[in-house]
Parts: C-alpha cells; sequence; structure tokens
DNA sequence: ATAAAATTTTAGACTAGCCTAAATTTTATT
DNA sequence: AATAAAATTTAGGCTAGTCTAAAATTTTAT
C-alpha cells in the first residue's frame, strides 16, 4: 500500500519532533507542525496506527514503528538530496530550496533516488549541514554543538543550522557565516549573551543569542 | 488560485485531445484519457469552466480558454524539460521517463522551471521528439509527416514518435531506430504495408505497419 | 484530594474527486 | 419524422483530509 503526500508529511514530522531519542510526540505539537488543528491529528494518528507505521495509543502521544521510521527516513533521504541538486546544480541559494524540496521528496521512484543520488556524487549532507541517509536508510546525525556551548576564545567550524527560516539563512548570508566558515568565539556580553565572533580569521562581528542558539559547530 | 494535480491533468489532456485545430473535445474522451468515469468528467468540467479554464456548453465538449491553454503549455513544458534532465543526466531510457515525468510535471515554482532550463542547455525538444515551449508559453509542433507518408526509394530523418508507449520506444531501441536515425524506405510490401527500411547506410529490417505509423520524420 | 486548566478525542459537517444508476439530450437509423 | 442508440448530465453516495464545537481525559495548581 502506497503512502500519500499527506501521511508522508506526517512521518516525517513525527521523526524530526520525536529527536534521536525517539520520545513521544503529542497531538497538538502535530497540530502545530501541520498547520492543522488537533482534531484532524487525532484522525490521521488512527489511520497511520492502523496502518502499522505509529504507535499510538489515545491520549498518549505517539512513536513510529520501525516500518513507520523507515518511510520518514526515505523521504529525508529524498528531501535532501533534491535540496542538494537544487543548489549545486541549479544554483539556488540554502534560504531557497525548502519548499521546492518539500514537494519533490514526495516524487515516489524509487530509482530516481538512487539515480538522484549517484548523479550529484552520494553526497553526505545538504545544503543546511543535515545528514543525508544512505540508500539503506541510515542516518546517522553527527553530533554537533550549538554555538553556545563554545567557551570564549574557541575556534569552532559551522556545521549547521537548527533553524532553517529562510530570514535566518539570508540573515547569515549577510553576516559572511556560511558552512564551513572557521568561528572564532572572542567575547559573550553578560547582559544579553550577544557574542563577538571573527569569521575566518577576517571580519569581527556581533552576534545576537538568537543566532548563537541555532548555529551549530564542531570543535577542530 | 492554485490550480490542482487533477485539474492541471485535464488541461493537459484537453490540450493533446484538442489537436493544433483547438478541436472540441468530447466527455468520453476526457473519461477515456483520464480512466476516470464520464460523470466525473463532467463535475470537473463544470469545476473548470467555473474557473474560466475551458468553454464549455453541456452536451457540447469543450476547448480551452486562452488562459486554460497557458496553464496546460506550461504544465507541458515542465513535463518535457523534465523528461530531459531525466534521461540527459540521470541517464533514464526515453522509454522510463514518462511516468516519472507525469509527477514532476505538477512541481509548482516558476523559477525551478527556468532554473531547470538553464541548467540543461535551453533544450528544444525532449527525449521523444516532442518541442518544448518556450518561457513565455510559445509552442510550435514542427510539420513532421508519418512514414506511412514517405515515398519508396526516399531517404527521411527519424524525428519523433507518435506512441509513447515504453513497449514502442524499447522495440525501436531493438531495431537500432533512434532519434535522429537517417531511414531509408526500400520497400513496401503491399499485402499488409510492411516495410523494408535500411538504418543509418547500414543494416536493413523489416517494420510492422504499426511502427511505421508511430514513426515522425522529416525530409532532407 | 479536589478543582481548574490544558490536552486530546469524538461528533458532526464540509470540499475535492471519484463512483453507480437513472434521467436527459444528441445523434444515427429506419 | 419517429424511434433506437449513444453520449452526456444529474442524483445520490463514498473516501481522504480538513474544520468547529462539545465531551472526555490528563495534568497542574490549590
Ligand atoms: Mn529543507
Ligand atoms: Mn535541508
Ligand atoms: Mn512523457
Ligand atoms: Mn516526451
Amino acid at each position: 500500500m502506497q503512502n500519500s503526500f499527506t501521511e508522508e508529511n506526517y512521518l516525517k514530522i513525527i521523526h524530526s519532533l520525536s529527536g534521536r531519542d525517539g520520545a513521544e510526540v503529542s497531538t497538538n505539537a502535530l497540530a502545530e507542525s501541520t498547520a492543522t488543528r488537533a482534531a484532524s491529528v487525532t484522525d490521521m494518528l488512527r489511520k497511520l496506527a492502523e496502518k502499522g507505521l505509529i504507535n499510538y495509543k489515545k491520549y498518549q502521544g505517539v512513536t513510529l514503528t520501525e516500518q513507520g521510521e523507515k518511510v520518514a527516513i526515505k523521504v529525508i533521504r529524498k528531501h535532501r538530496l533534491w535540496e542538494v541538486f537544487l543548489v549545486e546544480k541549479l544554483g539556488f541559494g540554502w534560504d531557497e530550496v525548502h519548499d521546492i524540496a518539500e514537494e519533490l521528496e514526495h516524487i515516489p521512484s524509487e530509482i530516481l533516488v538512487e539515480k538522484l543520488d549517484t548523479f550529484l556524487g552520494h553526497p553526505r549532507f545538504d545544503p543546511h549541514g543535515d545528514p543525508i541517509p544512505d540508500a539503506k536508510g541510515n542516518l546517522t546525525e553527527p553530533d554537533y554543538l550549538v554555538l553556545t556551548d563554545v567557551q570564549i576564545g574557541e575556534k569552532v567550524r559551522m556545521m549547521g543550522v537548527l533553524d532553517h527560516a529562510p530570514s535566518f539563512l539570508q540573515h547569515l548570508d549577510r553576516s559572511g557565516i556560511t558552512l564551513g566558515s572557521v568561528i572564532e568565539l572572542k567575547e559573550v556580553n553578560d547582559y544579553d549573551k550577544s557574542a563577538s565572533v571573527q569569521i575566518n580569521g577576517g571580519q569581527t562581528l556581533f552576534i545576537s543569542l538568537e543566532v548563537s542558539k541555532n548555529l551549530l559547530v564542531q570543535r577542530r
């Protein structure tokens, strides 16, 4: 049985909200993420449970079954591969590709995904630094840290973003911060936690806590 | 107001069945092409007429309005560009791409289409020899002839196919006939109209009337 | 421990797109 | 021109996915 566009979106969102520990996801959280009402979510959860894609007990929240996890990861793989295509091959900015990938991720051909993957040279990460699951469905989340966890004086490498909103990504573009940038944390203002950082040994700039909280980095 | 997947398919099919003279298309013909029942077609026609995309008078058949024609041509442009991508970039065979393009053609971003077009080098024809409408919506059908209209002794160039079925395209592959092949018509059997043709000045082979009727060619 | 608040589910209803069966209109045949 | 056949539309109904309002359950606060 094929899964609908809508079902795939639910599974993907449950995967994302569930986090790496596979925690239960609430009806309200899903209503928020799907931009629907809680009542609609309940309807869909019953259907997904019926199909064996989620573990669902009334009032208890949901988790993905193994089968549901597999479906979710396939969709994520497609989403991220298409994003690489859009940025690397078509020349889109990293702030422009999410909505388009949101549609492309539901194109059903398995062989299409594999050929696309080959065409792109089997990329490991998407334009936002998110890891791309392999063809077998293995998804390993690298354990980056958030910039707020970095000590003053440390030099780290920018590896990804937590917020994928175009406005945030454009803000980073204007600041000259891209994937791979070396960020040296110069100082942190005690009052509002805004920080002064040096990018690639060059320009020093101030970033707000809001920005720091959304930057994933790696010690070198 | 955005058009749905289903509405786009109706418009594309009406365009195709309407032919270059913009003839009226019957409810039954649409039911056949959409693999639905006539009653369902009627429902959809009322909706499309409501939206100003078709000219519809009960019992009279339909034609596209200017607006409907524009939408249809956009979908056709997307379909054919994606087919070029699948064949030229991903390495699919021309017999494998139709169903995938049938999905991709409904991805809505205008800018995506234009970037894809640029990436592909503004191709004029798709892998089946069908012309690709330009960004402004101009679609010029080249006037090829069908191989059955060719005289014995003539040398023509293979430019397209009328039947897009994978089985037919695979048959052509096995026969060594591809877009651009030079076909010399050696003889036509009076009894069943099967023909003997020489491909690219090399191998001579027999083709049935069924094949001849579906080959578009051009005098040189 | 109970009451209030928050969350979740149920009930009932809507739209898009489809169906079958019956009625209507058009077209073809006598 | 009248009738038979074919094509088309209407009537009524179904499912997926959504909604609002009301009921049920769980959680939080007193
Ligand atoms: Mn994305
Ligand atoms: Mn991404
Ligand atoms: Mn096609
Ligand atoms: Mn084609």
